[in-house]
DNA sequence: TTGAAAGCGCTAACAT
DNA sequence: ATGTTAGCGCTTTCAA
């Protein structure tokens, strides 16, 4: 049977010192005889004590050291890249990241967000979801630090980072009326999501600095996932005048562009925002608006730090530039 | 500036009530008349209570309903799929994962291990590295559940879920086989990982059981990186008498594989264990032995559920099964 | 239906 | 150098 778990006490009783001697050995805090600490060194090791982290925190009223993360899936190498940027730059502090998936429905990420209040993480990162954000008042109003990644938050002030989705968007449809595109057409997903419309924006802004008409039969939205968009390609590839580029909004969109223009060997050029992996091996070439999603995660761990040091300052706002990386052909085509 | 987080005593001088009745409405214990309920629930929200779950953890003697999730890298898609696993899990039963990387390092995941542990995690999930797990025989006995994932631990007895790494690769094998191979290349990672050292074997039995023997200047192991893959592939096709096919040992291995492949415009054949994204539209078709990662996430979680439900059988061994997806063409090499 | 007192495992603030 | 007491925010136990 497995013993119950050894408190700072049974390690008192079992070196036959006082509980606080113990917990200076624990802390390290000196002051205390050499043959003393190795006793009680010996009774932790015999009785396999490991101070709980918990209890301490409780007492000492200091953090916890441990951050929360909500995004929207722990599968997609989009947001994991986020986490792992979120973990770099809290592992230097010690802290420890409880990672969530919110799947983009509102009601799981409140609940998640208020189950990482309840467990008194320092911070919270949130990729948000939806508008409603004000139940997360009272938190920061008792001093709760939270950094939104990637989408704004609907109706409160806050910390936030994210991508220049305008520019980026921009950037690609520059890209495609440089090499002769007019007919240009846009697979967004839905627009209910922020940077789904400031995609879009890009979009059309650059179509209009270009002097071309944004043709609404050629733009796209609300489509969630691959197979969709491979259908969505499908059709405009087989329209009475298809277009000639594409732009795909994101990389779920790209891949299913990439599977329909392989199956019509259509000459259809494609730029994705988001890059694909592998892009480069592909049998159909897609240039992409890049950028690395860890750094999403890293400043706004880092911005969350600051805060944390007691930075009181209003709200930022970072935005993080992309860039577009070309992989069609030297020939253009028209 | 921001007030201090109100606790239950905070909520009852408010209320006018005892420190107990609060308790009684924020647990739900019934047993409070309506108009002190309701005169509790107003304090509460008028000042922003919310439970400190790590105090009522710690007097109730429950579970943190928090389990630890050490992985090699959370943004590799490999385990990100794993963590997801975990995380529906779990989410069923209302625990959260703190999820870290080891970044293949024997010492952060034995730090990050110990930490999970001193925050009193209700279990551990852990894709080892290395040989030394002993140090976790002090949790284990004061009743600590750990599951292995992927690879099993050095020297300590505990549940463990697999691939079946030996099988998979012999079915890729016979896959090149069946279709005319007998100069069958394989680049595999670092014969210090147990899955790598698995896949080896399973390539060589099943080229002994074709009736081929292991040349060993096809065998090319200790490949960490894509962009190493891509150079040892290179000089593989190189060779006076180059192989006609190549057995990929993971993803990354099989994405240099590709490039390579794909840059000297060979003819060789490539299977890789572990699927690739948009394999089915690159440049070079791969063939892949193939599974879902989260499963592997999702039976541990089970597993460790089922222990922390008091199921005290000895340690399990699950073995998941890989199935081969076909993408080769139809005309057989030689 | 309500409350007072004790205590979870630990640290802080004082002793000695 | 070591120990004693109180108390972190909550639940448990028992009493009223």
């Amino acid at each position: 049977m497995t013993r119950s778990r050894p408190t700072m006490s049974d390690v008192a009783r079992s070196a036959g010192v006082s509980l606080k001697t113990v917990s200076r050995v624990v802390n390290g805090e000196g002051a205390v005889r050499a043959e003393t600490a190795a006793a009680v060194n010996d009774a932790i090791r015999s009785l396999g004590f490991r101070r709980n982290e918990a209890a301490r925190t409780l007492r000492s009223r200091e953090r916890s050291r441990m951050v929360g993360l909500v995004i929207k899936d722990l599968a997609n190498p989009f947001y994991s890249a986020i986490a792992r940027g979120v973990e770099e730059v809290m592992r230097d502090r010690n802290e420890l990241v409880i990672a969530g998936s919110s799947d983009e429905d509102q009601a799981r990420e409140r609940e998640l967000t208020l189950l990482l209040c309840e467990r008194r993480v320092d911070g919270l990162l949130i990729v948000p979801t939806g508008e409603l954000h004000r139940y997360l008042l009272p938190e920061l109003d008792v001093g709760m630090h939270v950094v939104f990644i990637d989408r704004p938050p609907g109706d409160i002030e806050a910390d936030l980072v994210l991508l220049d989705n305008v520019g980026g968007a921009h950037s690609a449809v520059d890209h495609l009326v440089a090499r002769g595109h007019r007919r240009v057409a846009m697979v967004g997903d839905d627009m209910a999501i922020y940077t789904a419309r400031e995609r879009w924006r890009g979009f059309c802004d650059a179509l209009v600095d270009a002097g071309c008409e944004v043709d609404e039969t050629l733009v796209r939205v609300g489509v969630h996932d691959a197979v969709t968009a491979e259908r969505v390609v499908h059709e405009l590839l087989a329209l009475a005048e298809p277009p000639t580029a594409i732009f795909a909004g994101n990389n779920r969109i790209a891949a299913g562009a990439v599977r329909a223009v392989a199956a019509a060997r259509a000459a259809t050029e494609l730029v994705s925002f988001d890059d694909l992996e592998l892009a480069d091996v592909l049998s159909v070439p897609v240039s992409a608006v890049s950028y690395d999603p860890a750094d999403l995660g890293r400043r706004a761990a880092e911005l969350l730090c600051r805060r944390l040091d007691g930075d009181a300052s209003p709200p930022q706002r970072v935005v993080l530039p992309t860039r577009l990386v070309d992989r069609l052909p030297l020939a253009a085509a028209a």
